[in-house]
RNA sequence: GGAGCGGUGGCUGAGUGGUCGAAAGCGCCGGUUUGCUAAAUCGGUGAACCGGGAAACUGGUUCCGCAGGUUCGAAUCCUGUCCGCUCCGCCA
């Protein structure tokens, strides 16, 4: 959510930015709701304070009749005071319905313009490999060496939700071991989340749980719902919360499931395990001053980088376009590594992402700094980043490292835990 | 799931319907003193919003889990709700 004096001192911009990111509001019209409330809300803090003032007065009445006059008196302040509130209410409460379709604004850096717009700032280390042999792809990989049963998961949970076996389930346990040991040793605390989180906590993180279009699982008659990613409950665990500045930033690598009905995917290029309903994760998140947040997205950038080198995996990195950042994001890097097995003669497909939110999530959120030196508090900002989706990355190592006769090579870094160097063929 | 108890400032914890933004302690900040540190002692110390001021600061409104209700007036009384703790039951 952006802030509303910022919103109305700027209103040309937020409506610029808002255009520019694909997102209709209103921008005069909040402006005018604004202006409205404010007189409401003044003439209800008046009429209050002329009711105390009566009220005070009453212990100290002369005789009875100055008594009853006054808390006649008192009444009807009140009762224009609660009418001067009542309708201070209904206006914040539709002002605050179109605040929250505001997206952030954003990095003048960023490109303008959708998927196709996004700059590529960079490659992994690995190269794309050169395949002498027609290469399969992670489903007949996995058929090979019997690693997924996605008829009975569908069975169980419906199309979309899958069984890993054998070999899957090392290398998914693997990449979280993984990932978690790498970015312990980087100064972040590893919490494993719940993956269930109220839908305040959903809103205040920019995800909306209602409307045809969502992409979240809520439990019915409840306010729980299903979490995306681990962003959610990170972001929702200091909620409320003053936070010492002296102690930020504070990094948190958190390990969750991840529940996503994809909504309106139906169509879009998904096969196997790239879009799919449930999926395990690594989230790197991050609440740092406002002037920290910069570097934290590069660090967090170069951290995706050292893990997908790590992996052997071929990636390139994207700056992400205006149209594709998402409400929260102010700026958005994604991976995309290379699958060979990926369309017609392989393609990149994105495997993390990371964002700095600014404050955007942190005011929704109600997550203040605050230091002895200094007066009042800030919000902090929020950044996120994936470590490790595993299914995705799961594709990558598989189509990456598979050789002619079927086996599959496995990454260095992963074989303590994986097991064995090399995938045999069943 | 059943029963009971409780949610108050950064923390612990008092609080009779008006004098309570709220005792006390701790913590924190500053001063004094002791050669330094520690100790002692004195003072200060919450947040949001609206307004005045260049600023230090200052006037007002709100906030005692949350939402309602009673009342001229609610931390205090009533209702609902959420959360926590203890006991019982069940359970990985």
């Amino acid at each position: 959510m952006l802030d509303r004096k910022f919103i109305l001192q700027n209103a040309q911009l937020v409506a610029e930015n808002s255009a520019k990111r694909g997102v209709s509001v209103d921008v005069d019209a909040i402006c005018r709701l604004e202006a409205e409330r404010m007189d409401a809300l003044k003439q209800a803090e008046e009429l209050n304070r002329q009711a105390n003032e009566v009220s005070k007065q009453i212990k100290s009445a002369k005789d009875n009749d100055e008594r009853q006059e006054l808390i006649a008196k008192g009444r009807s302040l009140r009762e224009q005071k609660d009418a001067a509130g009542a309708a201070q209410d209904r206006l914040e409460a539709e002002i605050l319905e179109l605040q929250t379709i505001l997206p952030n604004m954003t990095h003048p850096d960023v490109p303008e313009g959708g998927e196709h717009d996004a700059n590529e700032i960079g490659r992994g280390k690995t190269p794309v490999p050169e395949m002498d042999f027609q290469p399969l792809d992670h489903l007949q990989l996995g058929e090979k060496h019997d690693l997924f049963d996605f008829e009975g998961g569908a069975r169980v949970a419906g199309s979309g939700f899958y069984f890993l076996r054998n070999a899957a389930v090392r290398l998914d346990l693997a990449l979280q071991q993984f990932a978690i040991s790498h970015l312990a040793g980087k100064g972040f605390t590893p919490v494993s989340t719940p993956d269930l989180a109220l839908t305040s906590v959903l809103q205040g993180t920019g995800f909306n749980p209602r409307g045809p279009e969502t992409q979240i699982y809520s439990i019915e008659n409840t306010e729980l719902n299903l979490v995306a990613t681990a962003e959610i409950p990170l972001g929702g665990m200091l909620s409320g919360q003053i936070l010492a500045s002296e102690e930020l930033p504070l990094r948190f690598c958190g390990l969750s499931h991840c529940f996503r009905t994809e909504a309106g995917a139906a169509g879009r290029a998904s096969k196997g395990l790239y879009r799919v309903h449930q999926f395990t994760k690594v989230e790197m998140f991050a609440f740092t001053l406002p002037d920290q947040s910069t570097a934290m997205h590069e660090e967090m950038r170069e951290l995706e980088c050292e893990i997908f080198d790590a992996l052997e995996v071929p990636y390139r990195v994207i700056d992400t376009a205006t149209g594709d950042l998402g409400g929260p994001a102010y700026r958005k890097y994604d991976l995309e590594a290379w699958m060979p097995g990926r369309g017609e003669s392989g393609d990149w497909g994105e495997v993390t992402s990371t964002s700095n939110c600014t404050d955007y999530q942190a005011r929704r959120l109600n997550v203040r700094s605050k230091s002895n030196t200094q007066k009042g508090t800030d919000f902090v900002h929020t950044l996120n980043g994936t470590a490790i989706a595993t299914g995705r990355a799961m594709i990558a190592i598989l189509e990456n490292h598979q050789r002619a006769d079927g086996t599959i090579n496995v990454p260095q870094i992963l074989r303590p835990w994986v097991g064995c160097d090399v995938l045999e063929c069943e």
